[in-house]
DNA sequence: TAGTGAAGATTGTCCGGACAAATGAACAGG
DNA sequence: CCTGTTCATTTGTCCGGACAATCTTCACTA
């Protein structure tokens, strides 16, 4: 520890393992010598060294395992652009006191074109829920949304519109299957012919296509909606903060 | 510490003292008992306390100052859906390979609609960069997109679409100014008359129009940028993975 | 040579202690 | 009543120690 030393010991040694992963010293893959030996080299405590490998695991710099030791993962922090999405709005991009209103059920067999929408093979069966996105009064209605559900999950459908909660929400809590990852697409397009009465839009305006896929935790298709919405009435807006996040690295398997 | 208790002890403190936030014991605002008061009440050391408020403080349920203490700063966590975007092409979303290309460069007073867009105000003067976004080769160009750069920044130009690195990683290079976030819109539209002939698509045809706002870190707008694709050649896509982020719960002021 | 068990190395949990830095409350003086 | 100082309280940094859990390596035996 010299005497222009940041602040704090830990950080003074975050820093200078920092160095020696950027500098190459310590490169990707590379195994990072342990605590009792860096906290000999430095001449800090364990507790210390602990601490400045805590903040650059958070990093995503290293991952550590006992018995293991501590791999370095990836070669430097990077910054980058977060959005974080914790209200229903916004994931569905829907404007608040509206409300799903299912129209019609059916099950139907999925063609090419849909199943290439989907990421699924075309021929697989689905339930599809045909639902409008309005409001109670008289302002024009929000969107017009396809559902397409596993026919097993057909029990969600009495609840989807009536009880609170998101569609992926219903299904995680009746099915215990649980969305991990959302996979949203937003194309332009013109206005559907069959979609825009109940739109009060006109056929061929331009529009809004937005496709959802919701994936379980082995990348497996769940459910998937299909939404369209008049363009004059939709803005897809998403806030991008600043963050840091490891970008692809090493990755460590086992526990 | 029960026969039934998890695995640790600072996991058992911490969800005790979660189900003590979310059962309004410890309301939103109210001050959590201090560290050396939990390790008495919970027959726990120091260290295992801190352990666990550390815990709780990553899922953004608690704030902890020196001095002041801990106080409880949101009601529970929120399972929510976070994007990560660290690659250039997730962030403007355009085809690796493609180029950016100045056409043209003026100095503009912005009107009420793009004063609107920007959320800037009416009359403020900028700096407008004519781009097209195309290939070497001869595949369709991407968009066309308008930059509107402060004046002070006119030394970035020479750079665009030259020198490797986005717009805003050109600004904080040369000007230590660095963008905390980035706002979002994207709508869609017809293709106006005045883009389509670079873009060899047709006027009218659908198209898609994202505008992006470059923020500093206390909200000032940094740079502003207007793209316009046609519809048929775009798709805006993201995804999003299941992730623990703190909502919206109280803001605790100072450092 | 292959399999098994023990030893050694590593990170994780948990205890205790001491001092630093920051904050707020109480008290004293003008 | 206002301002400045002091003291008590709180979290943060850092030290040391011990044991647990996990993994790898080595040695021994069949």
């Amino acid at each position: 520890m010299t005497a222009t030393s940041p602040r704090t010991r830990y950080q003074a040694l975050a820093e200078s393992l920092l160095e020696d992963i950027r500098g190459g010293r310590l490169p990707v893959g590379a195994r990072v010598p342990g605590e009792l030996e860096l906290a000999g080299r430095f001449g800090v405590s364990r507790h210390t060294v602990r601490e400045a490998l805590r903040r650059l695991e958070s990093l995503g710099l290293i991952g550590r395992r006992p018995g293991r030791g501590t791999l370095v993962l990836n070669g430097r922090p990077q910054a980058s652009y977060v959005q974080a999405v914790t209200q229903p709005e916004d994931l569905l991009q829907y404007p608040a006191g509206s409300r799903l209103r299912v129209r019609d059920t059916a099950e139907v067999t999925v063609g090419r074109t849909l199943a290439r929408q989907f990421g699924c093979r075309a021929g697989e069966r689905w339930l599809k829920l045909a639902c409008l996105r309005d409001f109670a009064d008289d302002q024009p209605p929000v969107c017009w949304t396809d559902l397409y559900l596993r026919p097993a999950h057909r029990d969600v459908v009495a609840a989807v519109g009536r009880r609170p909660g998101l569609v992926h929400e219903l299904i995680e809590a009746q099915h215990g299957l649980r969305t991990e990852r959302v996979e949203v697409d937003v194309r332009a397009g013109q206005l559907s012919a069959t979609v825009c009465t109940a739109l009060q839009a006109e056929a061929g305006s331009p529009s809004m296509n937005v496709v959802r896929r919701y994936l379980d935790a082995e990348g497996a298709l769940i459910f998937v909606s299909l939404s369209e919405h008049p363009g004059d009435r939709f803005t897809y807006s998403l806030t991008l903060e600043r963050g840091w996040q490891s970008g692809s690295g090493l990755v460590w398997g086992g526990k």
